[in-house]
DNA sequence: ATGAAAGCGCTAACAT
DNA sequence: ATGTTAGCGCTTTCAT
């Protein structure tokens, strides 16, 4: 494949490759009539500009970095949709990169995204501890960090989604349905927003009046598997629970799972709220109610927030907050 | 953000860029020791050479574009996956593209993707037609089609699902579950897998010996609520059919909510074998038997081919095919 | 309004 | 084994 330059371009137009530059490029002090004949030349040669040599030599590439610990998981593939959509509007083209939540290779992948001098990063990142981001992205252009909170520096900025508050609304929920004695189950200790409901939870349920046991609390890792693991094991320790907020849908729709083989129907004998609103969740029997996670919003609005940085870095602008919404169907 | 660039590295090392070129690049002619000095230097710097300049004078960016139509589906969310697994293993990185369905926007992407000078190109476009695909790509460097045919040339290679053969597994499947009125439900004509998976319907019904009615072959878009739709209408005009092969899951999805709304219990009333296995088929109830897609490996096997093209795009190499697999379940 | 010169950060080719 | 020269394809600065 033997590319087009500029050079092509302006000896074929009959300029200097300076005007070439300007039609392209949109600039001033360049007559329309030159601008039009210009384009056309390159309209028939087939002129791309290499955004590689201009990225060399104005220092901006036009490109960003997106990392994501697992594309396949549904809730992220919602956020890379909003933030791709956002971008591609922009101009932008987006480095998808997958971490596999290992923090090796999420180091690797940061070095990668600065060799190439992506212009900004957004980073979902739940498992890194905040000293390890911090030294991770230290070298980096603007960053976005989504649903992760850190200290506020310029140039860096956090779009989050309020899981204290949603996991109150949750809490209410259940609360005005009748239930007393409610439970909260699966998540992992090293993830941020697993603690943040949990934590959520407990405030909710304290501040409700209601009865607050630890043993009503039990971990399990984020998936259909865990939660009807989890679930089984809960359930059977403590049947005096009538109600379950799960960590996310992946585990309530484990614990539907457990809910059947152990005979218990839902929402009669056993009320459950999922988290996130994966599209799944709609369309099991009984259809789950769930805390709504704005997920492609979530992306939207951190590449937003992201070519704010990109356009005034200078600036350490306040995180800003997305709340869940409860959606009510069948299992409550 | 100051960058650190060869020049520095060189300066405090005491040699000349070329020097600390070879070092990074573990060139041969470099005194081992030589090596390891400038090596700390740019470790105690945070040296990282930059991708553009070096593209700008190697002419290779390692930097892949991938295409696809909606980066939120699951399926092509593991094809995703799959590719970036390859690419990154083999320390390219890849440039993520959405084209939402819209051919105007899909060759906006492959003008960016051309303007970025990107090494190689995979691209899932299952609904430009043949002469529009072979003009958008034309000016592209090597390619790979992921579940699309196209005539042979040089620097262009296919990965295929046999759709046909699969189709004809599901059919003998039913048939040798007793049933022989079988139907097929879902997908758009201007879809490649749709109509292939069709016409493999219709061959293994005829060659069963099976009867063949067109009426009971009814399109509809791929989604649940397409296939809920689609198979209340063909169900209510055809009450003699006791099976269904479906375009996809999620039409087989919308199938099972018919049914329970037809009161028609599967799979004693209506058998149902779904195509895809996306991770929800197994949980719902009941569970869906399905033609499961290889999708993560038709993406790994698509990286790959790219590869091979990369390093010699002068061959033309065959269209590599993969299977899908019956996965027996609950509703046949 | 247009052009000439310089240089972005790197590597290939050619000295030494 | 190391250094020097040149140039990749653009844009910026400064002339004209």
């Amino acid at each position: 494949v033997v590319r087009v330059t500029i050079l092509d371009v302006a000896e074929r137009a009959g300029v200097s490759r300076q005007t070439v530059s300007r039609a392209m490029n949109d600039s001033p002090g360049i007559d329309p009539e030159t601008r039009e004949r210009v384009l056309a030349v390159a309209r028939a040669l087939g002129y791309r500009p290499s955004t590689v040599a201009r990225g060399l030599k104005t220092n901006r590439t036009t490109t960003l970095g997106l990392v994501v610990p697992d594309i396949a998981n549904p809730f992220f593939a919602e956020v890379v949709r909003g933030a791709s959509e956002v971008a591609y509007a922009a101009g932008y083209s987006v480095l998808l990169c997958n971490t596999t939540e290992s923090p090796e290779r999420e180091y690797a992948t940061l070095e990668m995204l600065e060799a190439h001098r992506v212009d900004g990063l957004l980073l979902v990142s739940p498992r890194l501890t905040d000293a390890q981001l911090r030294s991770a992205v230290s070298a980096l252009t603007p960053v976005v960090l989504v649903n992760r909170l850190q200290a506020r520096r310029p140039g860096l900025a956090s779009v989050l989604v309020n899981d204290a508050s949603g996991a109150q609304v949750a809490v209410e929920h259940l609360n005005s349905r009748g239930h007393r004695n409610i439970g909260f189950l699966g998540g992992q200790n090293d993830s941020h927003s697993a603690r943040e409901r949990r934590e959520g939870y407990r405030r909710a349920v304290r501040r409700a009046g209601l009865p607050l046991d630890p043993r009503w609390c039990e971990g399990s890792p984020p998936t259909v598997e865990g939660g009807r693991t989890a679930a089984q094991d809960l359930l059977a320790r403590h049947p005096e629970l009538t109600a379950l907020l799960a960590y996310n849908d992946l585990v309530a729709l484990g614990v539907l799972q457990a809910c059947e083989e152990l005979e218990r129907p839902v929402p009669d004998s056993l009320a459950l709220v999922g988290w996130d609103d994966i599209v799944f969740s709609a369309w099991v029997s009984p259809p789950l109610t769930t805390m709504r996670m704005p997920k492609a919003q979530l992306g939207e609005v951190a590449m937003q927030q992201l070519f704010e940085l990109i356009e005034g870095p200078e600036r350490a602008p306040e995180p800003t907050t997305l709340d869940a919404e409860l959606i009510v169907r069948g299992t409550t």
